[in-house]
DNA sequence: AATAAAATCAGTAATTGTTATTATTATTGG
DNA sequence: CCAATAATAATAACAATTACTGATTTTATT
């Protein structure tokens, strides 16, 4: 019954490529770079990959809100910001912040189980080029 | 230059099922119920007039998560919930939030300009039935 | 009220992001 | 090394949304 996990050098790919990135890149942006070492992947296999690497919680797949799916080797729980200008989505680390379904759940009668808390704005190398 | 907003009873249709609606319906949905008055309106209106009315701020887009855009009549701050079980989205009218922006601001060098927060659970009533 | 310009419409085709299918290839336990 | 089986590449299918078309409404002007 239990699908054991084959392992494949193409999924190793596009994982240590996920860790050695700091921005969250789309599964297209996976698929370019992944194929520098694998010229003939195809996108199938990325987005195959990508959603079995965050079905088992090895990285996390991150809705911005902007219609694609963005992928974080960091699941580590943290927060994103999406910047208005470039489009780019940075990571930003909070202490704890459960205590906001706590006070969420004064104001709603059913269960609340998790929140996400995203933000958009300008990020520093945008903030810095407007200064002109 | 200024493009002038003309009346269009579609529109005007589509603009109050939404708001007589406490629920977030998709496109679909409200397509799906403008066509019982408007038998022969055509899905790509539905789009261009939700998306019309979004862009002027007499409704909003929401994007709960679930690949598919909600629409809310109801455009003052509040937050939403998605059940879990029957995918639901509710509203969480919470009081003020806006400090949460100033505390991230702290953690993140850029400028933070807006937050959404937004939460997943089980509503009353599939909380009631699954107390069976 | 008649008319003309422009927005809006219905219908349909195209796009985009993503998932499913299938025949072939690669990995792994024995 | 070899058979069992998972993973692949390629492509088709899919759903949500947007763009394009010529026909129709609405509104401003006469």
């Amino acid at each position: 019954m239990i699908k054991t996990l084959k392992y494949s050098r193409q999924r190793e790919c596009i994982k240590s490529f996920l860790i050695g990135r700091k921005d969250h890149p789309t599964a297209d942006t996976v698929y370019m770079h992944v194929r520098e070492q694998y010229p003939n992947i195809s996108l199938g296999t990325v987005y195959r990959n990508l959603t079995l690497l965050s079905d088992i919680g090895e990285i996390a797949r991150l809705n911005v809100g902007d219609g694609v799916d963005h992928f974080d080797a960091d699941t580590s729980p943290h927060q994103h910001i999406v910047c208005n200008v470039c489009g780019c989505v940075q990571d930003i680390f909070l202490p704890d912040t459960s205590e906001i379904m706590d006070f969420a759940s004064k104001y709603y009668d059913g269960v609340i189980t998790s929140h996400t808390l995203h933000f958009r704005g300008i990020c520093s190398d945008c903030s810095a080029k407007n200064t002109n």
